[in-house]
DNA sequence: TTGTATGCGTTATCAT
DNA sequence: ATGATAACGCATACAA
């Protein structure tokens, strides 16, 4: 591993020089420039990791997070997870400062991207909302040179930005896949979920969709819509059952909702008659699993979101490694009780 | 974070004394020890993991790793994983020297761990085969200061040690519930596997028929052993078809021979009538899936396993801070190809 | 525009 | 038995 000391003296320059062009900071005549960016490209520099998180414990360097709809079951781990990692990390050097909002509200999420941005921070990881206002500062941001880690929701940009979270499409394809493996045939299918907002939610629908329409005279008869509300849902979903008899199977495609979902169920008596398959293991859905209510839950990994988010923010900022892909997706995984 | 140097100045001694009663090294008057252990634990201290990494990889430190049977298809990203991970840690001084064995040989074992102790390991990452000349290596290594981390496979020891692989009970038991979700019934179940040498293929068949117990009417008709070789398992699996005609559902418990076990039920032609669920994605198995011989599969995280048995062995050796378990449990995750 | 000096926390090597 | 000091690689304030 070659030091910027040893590309000092292979340059004949100082120590002082080399780190100028590397931080671009203060001038450097062209000539010397080049021959020192030619003999790091040569010998493949990369700041040593140690000896960065050293000097840069002393003023620290601030990561901003900022996290809609935190109130959600599903993003406990996931903050959790970063929680955690963030305070592993913490005695290197990395500071964070936390948005946690509640609801999916375009603006706040803009206005704590500004505040992040006072404040100092050099990396923001987020759960944007594709909204203008939000995608509008996010590039802003980026402009800026700050590093931007999409978490659980990707945005629509040429910007670049890193993703960490789960391939919805894949997801959705997955749940239909068991649903053929699990349900009594010919499959007459409900699908549970929130509402527009979350992009990933509607991949995840139209994975469902594509997948199921593989399966011999299966098909979707009804979507109701629940805002994450466990009463809505619990209504909604009366409402599609007396509307559709005919419904054997329900696929829940945002688990905000699964616990009214669940309860109308029990309600009409048809809990052991449908098959249900749900997305997250939240503790609602635990609970509806032991009791045979939802059949399978897809898995996404929430820990490990937050901990390879966090873990990005400190190999770009501490550790000098850029991220390798621009995506960092973690399975869809398949749940029964017995693997809980 | 409070520093040795702070430490030693509240004492009133050098950092020489301080870094002599941490390490171990050199006399220090009991007085004064005392004085500096009392300190140190009052005020938390945490050696710092920068600082220590920019000194140690002066003198680098070496991480032996011994893997038994080697070849299996299993352990191929558990290995590149151990591999990558390894580069990673490399930049802070991080050594591994391999010991890549083929087969399940316990006196190889021994020699390896012998070897690396004589070359001055201070941490081994090995599958321990359960043999007493295996098992009193590793006893003596943990005697001798050296961190164990059994990898995928546990040892039965009271010696300090970690353990990182699946829980293999809970993986026989997400085996048969899943066959119960999607085999027809009354399941009348074939087992396949390698044989009896590892004890966590042992606890996973346990698991797997104490789970079945609870499914009406259900039981294993057939168990047969192929130690891991394709040839052998085609025959056996021929010969178990044959001598139980009545078999609906097969369980391959260790994913060594599943070559033989498909080629066996494709010969037959049964692959149709027969449920087939595996342990393991690797090639072969992935190649089963898509063709609709193997119904699905549990997947064990085999490149975590790599991942955070080394990460462990990092944070050790020069983080400086110590497992806060002692078992690092992945989980068993249910794979259709949907999510493979 | 460029070079030098200092410090981060730890370990190791001196000297006392 | 104990203390002083250099070194690791990098960033930075300051001197030239």
């Amino acid at each position: 591993m070659i030091t910027i000391k040893q590309i000092a003296e292979l340059c004949g320059v100082s120590r002082g020089t080399v780190d100028r062009v590397i931080n671009g900071r203060g001038k450097v005549k062209e000539e010397k420039r080049r021959l020192i960016l030619k003999t790091m490209e040569e010998f493949g520099y990369r700041p040593n990791p140690a000896a960065r998180a050293l000097v840069t414990q002393q003023r620290g360097i601030l990561v901003g997070v900022v996290i809609s709809a935190s109130e959600i079951d599903f993003f406990e781990p996931v903050i959790a997870a970063l929680k955690k990692s963030a305070d592993y990390y913490q005695r290197v050097g990395l500071l964070v400062r936390w948005k946690l909002l509640k609801g999916y509200h375009a603006e706040e999420q803009a206005d704590a991207i500004a505040a992040l941005r006072k404040a100092g921070a050099t990396a923001i990881i987020i759960n944007p909302i594709s909204e203008p206002a939000v995608l509008q500062a996010l590039e802003d941001c980026i402009q800026g040179g700050i590093f931007v880690i999409a978490l659980n929701n990707d945005f629509a940009s040429k910007a670049s930005h890193v993703y960490v979270g789960s391939d919805y499409t894949a997801g959705g394809r997955t749940a239909a896949a068991l649903l053929e493996k699990i349900a009594p045939q010919p499959i007459r299918a409900g699908i549970a979920y929130s509402g527009a907002r979350m992009l990933g939610h509607i991949h995840r629908i139209d994975g469902f969709r594509a997948r199921l329409e593989k399966v011999p005279d299966a098909m979707v008869v009804a979507v109701s819509k629940n805002d994450d509300d466990p009463i809505k849902a619990y209504d909604e979903t009366l409402e599609m059952l007396a509307a559709h008899p005919e419904i054997n199977a329900i696929f829940i495609a945002t688990s905000g909702g699964a616990r009214g979902v669940c309860q109308a169920l029990v309600k009409k008596h048809c809990e052991d008659r449908i098959t249900v398959v749900s997305f997250d293991t939240i503790p609602a859905i635990q609970e509806a699993m032991q009791k045979g209510i939802i059949d399978a839950a897809i898995y996404q990994h929430p820990r490990r979101q937050g901990q390879i988010a966090m873990q990005l923010a400190y190999d770009h900022l501490i550790g000098g490694s850029d991220p390798m892909r621009e995506q960092y997706l973690v399975q869809n995984e398949i749940r029964l009780t017995e693997n809980l």
